[in-house]
DNA sequence: AGCACGCCGACT
DNA sequence: GTCGGCGTGCTC
């Protein structure tokens, strides 16, 4: 039928790009794409110039632009969204709580292989011949010239061949004179994983046609083999619907079965080679889960969960270090499943590529995806894929995986709820997994189990309101015991001089216990390198970062002082540059100088590191934490790494250092922060039969947190803890977003914040606004830094136009000229 | 955030 | 004069 032109309407789409800009971008949708677009599909555009971005479709209307001319979608990738409705509502509002764009929501959610990246390429010009151009070329256009030629080259490859860092101009003067043309490349950077395979012809998947082969082959018996071996992988006698499928090379072909008869076979039709998908993980198979048996105490707190679940859509299960946590998310998971939900458990970075994983592959199977930074950019597509198309109902995976397109969500189980590495720092979006988690669940109306032995005050003070449910686990699993906690009085020890280097005597006498019983050591000190500071023992000089406000750290290692901010380096001087003296020393300690001085006190143990130096490979931490379970490794020395994720059974001390220097830290939470880190990694000590030990080296043996620690009290820690909050109205009894301002002038610095500072004063009621001060560390990679920290009362409800008039005012210094070049960054909720 | 464009000083 | 440094404004 003839339909009048005008009755074809233009649509237009608003595409959210991933950029930081706070807005849409209209684009015309191409009239032959009319009945396709919607909403969650990617679309490529061109932005400006010279890019070409992947955006996603955010909605489709009939209105033009009033101000400009709106460009063409290029093109439209997916046939089906590849972001459902629920998670830009969710990009929204992370978008909102955490004051940055949508784009910036959208880089961080989308796994980086479904992002089309364009590369800007140059070419020479079809009708171009340096011969016959009537322009003239200076010498570098005709070294790219004559490049071209042969080549296709992207801008830093023109950069690179030509030795200059600037070839905007070349290309202008190039373009101008017809001899060059520039195009995007696309690249679509996803690919499925395929594998070759042979089956029968069409022509020769009949009976009729297999027994002529045989006649014709009886001569052949090489051949003939191939096609006997063929039909008894691939019984296409019984059913001819088997050839489909085919068998690979490798599974055909065996030592008296070569490849040039196979492919005799395939050159006179009577095989094919041919390919098919085949996914990264085998979601399709069905799996049988096996029962996991919950001791009395484990279904008694099951029981309760479940009880827990009919009234609260959160619950905390503070469960205390091997009380067998696992054991039940297991089984609440197999319960979801069973009623059909998805299910997303969610664990910190760390703790992800260890035991825990492989022991929920064991029970689960191929149903269970796993999302995490380790895996290749195909393999996460194939997890957002499979969720998205429901095949994949359970993902176990780090922070990002909130941002997976469930579509049906009923259980998120958070383990280790309190971790601070669920929290973003950089860049944005600065989210909390935990609590963007939470946000997840109540827009799929799923429910939400939070797991901790040492809940994070905020987590325990909402369950203690009733807001949360609550269900403990006091018991070991087992009937293990915990540990016994002792502290090593350093002021005490010193006096008495039973100190040697770094070690307390309390500690070495215990350590030498546990090696000559063949059991294994935990050494926790939260510091890599040799030492934190060098110094001139003379003139005092110490050595600093040249571009951050930092003392440098000795890295023995390396015989290099390195800044743990940016990454310089240099090499440690014998002579003092200010004094010219001999005598540099260094100050204090990290893992390092504790495994040097471990070899030195037990000289016949074999021990090992693992901070960010020792498993910076890929398989650093891997072969670490093997050589530790199969006993080659008899004490490991370690960072935070040590304190998560790990179980090993002939492990029996566990040695804290310098606890003092975490509970002083100067920051509200430095008390939680102690808590949690020490009493995790006492609980590598000890399992099953026999009870741990754990030495904690201080010179405050009377500190309240130490007292609380030692009893495994965490209900009075907490009791402690939370009035002092209260108190001094920080979290859970305020909001707070800290604001740090970036500039390398340090005065262009300290100017904005405390104009931004004075404005907020101004304009905000019934907020205290601290600062803006220096923070600790004042520069770093030459800018220097000033926080302003807003405390939001709990209650108050306009928290969305606080947020609004804070983003006013920080555009608004922003527009002063002088402040043009500050960088200014909101931390919401910063841990 | 990139990236074009324009203005400015340092050098063949 | 030109090259390449950096400050400013825009991206549908």
């Amino acid at each position: 039928m003839f339909e009048p032109e005008d009755s074809r309407s233009t649509l237009f789409a608003e595409i959210l790009l991933p950029v930081p800009i706070p807005k849409l971008f209209t684009y015309r949708v191409p009239a032959k794409l009319n009945d396709h677009v919607r909403t969650g599909q990617r679309a490529i555009v061109q932005f400006g110039d010279r890019k070409v971005l992947t955006g996603l479709i955010y909605n489709v209307h009939e209105t033009p632009p009033k101000d400009y001319e709106a460009k063409y979608i290029l093109e439209v990738l997916d046939e089906f969204p590849s972001v459902t409705d629920v998670q830009l509502k969710f990009f929204q509002w992370m978008a909102d709580y955490y004051m940055c764009t949508m784009g910036e929501v959208m880089n961080a959610a989308l796994p980086a292989g479904l992002k089309l990246s364009s590369e800007s390429m140059v070419q020479l010009h079809p009708a171009f011949s340096l011969e016959e151009s009537e322009h003239a070329f200076s010498e570098k256009e005709q070294m790219l010239l004559k490049r071209l030629q042969h080549d296709t080259l992207t801008y830093s490859e023109i950069a690179k061949f030509l030795g200059v860092k600037y070839i905007y101009s070349i290309l202008k003067s190039l373009t101008g004179k017809n001899a060059i043309v520039l195009f995007e490349e696309v690249k679509e950077k996803y690919k499925p994983r395929t594998e070759k395979r042979i089956r029968l012809t069409a022509e020769m998947n009949k009976e009729e046609a297999l027994e002529e082969l045989f006649k014709t082959l009886s001569s052949k018996p090489k051949q003939e083999s191939v096609v006997l071996k063929y039909l008894q992988e691939v019984p296409v006698l019984h059913d001819h619907a088997n050839n489909k499928t085919g068998i690979t090379k490798k599974d055909l072909l065996t030592d008296d079965i070569s490849e040039s008869s196979l492919h005799t076979l395939i050159k006179n039709n009577v095989f094919e080679e041919f390919e098919i998908v085949v996914p990264r993980f085998g979601f399709e198979e069905a799996h049988e889960v096996p029962v996991v048996l919950l001791s009395e105490e484990q279904q008694r707190a099951q029981g309760e969960i479940f009880k827990s679940f009919e009234q609260h859509n959160i619950t905390l299960l503070h469960g205390i270090t091997g009380s067998g946590k696992t054991e039940i998310y297991i089984n609440l998971i197999k319960k979801a499943l069973e009623s059909d939900a998805q299910v997303l458990y969610l664990l910190p970075e760390i703790a992800l590529t260890t035991q825990i994983v492989q022991r929920l592959k064991k029970v689960f199977g191929p149903a269970m995806g796993v999302y995490h930074s380790k895996f290749s950019d195909n393999e996460r597509v194939e997890v957002w894929n499979g969720v998205l198309s429901g095949k994949l109902k359970f993902v176990t995976g780090v922070r990002s995986s909130v941002f997976l397109p469930f579509d049906n969500l009923g259980l998120i189980i958070i383990d280790e709820e309190h971790d601070a590495s669920y929290k973003q720092q950089e860049p944005a979006p600065r989210y909390h997994a935990r609590d963007a988690a939470l946000v997840m669940a109540q827009l799929h109306h799923a429910k939400v189990l939070l797991g901790s032995a040492t809940p994070a005050v905020e987590t325990y003070y909402h369950a203690e309101q009733n807001k949360y449910g609550l269900v403990r686990l006091d018991k070991r699993f087992g009937d293990a015991q915990l540990p016994e906690i002792v502290l090593a009085d350093m002021g005490e020890e010193r006096k008495r001089k039973t100190i040697k280097g770094e070690f307390s005597g309390l500690l070495l006498k215990n350590i030498g216990e546990a090696l000559s019983l063949k059991e294994q050591v935990i050494i926790f000190q939260n510091r890599r390198g040799y030492s934190p500071m060098v110094n001139c023992e003379d003139c005092g000089w110490v050595p600093k970062c040249v571009n951050c406000a930092v003392s440098l750290t000795y890295h023995q290692f390396r015989n290099a002082m390195v800044c743990h901010y940016c990454g310089y380096r240099e090499a440690l001087k014998s002579n003092c540059p200010v004094c010219t003296s001999t005598r540099i020393t260094t100050v204090g300690y990290g893992t390092e100088k504790l495994e040097e001085e471990l070899k030195l006190h037990f000289p016949d143990a074999s021990v090992q590191r693992m901070d960010l130096d020792t498993t910076r490979s890929k398989t650093g931490y891997d072969s670490i934490i093997e050589q530790f379970e199969t006993g080659q490794t008899q004490v490991l020395v370690g960072t935070q790494m040590v304190t998560k994720g790990l179980d090993f059974d002939k492990v029996s001390l566990v040695g804290v250092f310098n606890a003092d220097r975490m509970m002083h830290f100067p920051d509200f939470r430095s008390y939680e922060r102690a808590y949690q880190l020490i009493t995790q990694v006492s609980g590598r000590a000890g399992r099953r039969d026999k009870k741990g030990k754990v030495v904690i080296q201080t010179s405050s043996p009377e500190h309240p947190v130490l007292t609380h620690i030692l009893h495994h009290h965490y209900q009075e820690f907490y009791r402690r803890e939370v009035d002092d909050r209260k108190q001094h109205s920080y979290p859970p009894f305020s909001r707070l977003i800290e604001i740090t301002v970036k500039h390398i002038d340090k005065k262009a610095c300290r100017d904005a914040a405390v104009m931004l500072a004075e404005q907020l004063r101004t304009h905000l009621q019934g907020v205290r606004i601290l600062g803006p001060g220096e923070p600790m560390i004042s520069k770093i990679r030459n800018q220097f830094l000033m926080s302003v920290l807003i405390k939001i009362p709990r209650g108050k409800s306009d928290l969305v136009q606080i947020k609004t008039i804070i983003q006013q005012h920080i555009d608004q210094v922003l527009k002063e000229k002088i402040f043009r070049n500050a960088r200014i960054i909101c931390d919401v909720d910063p841990v």
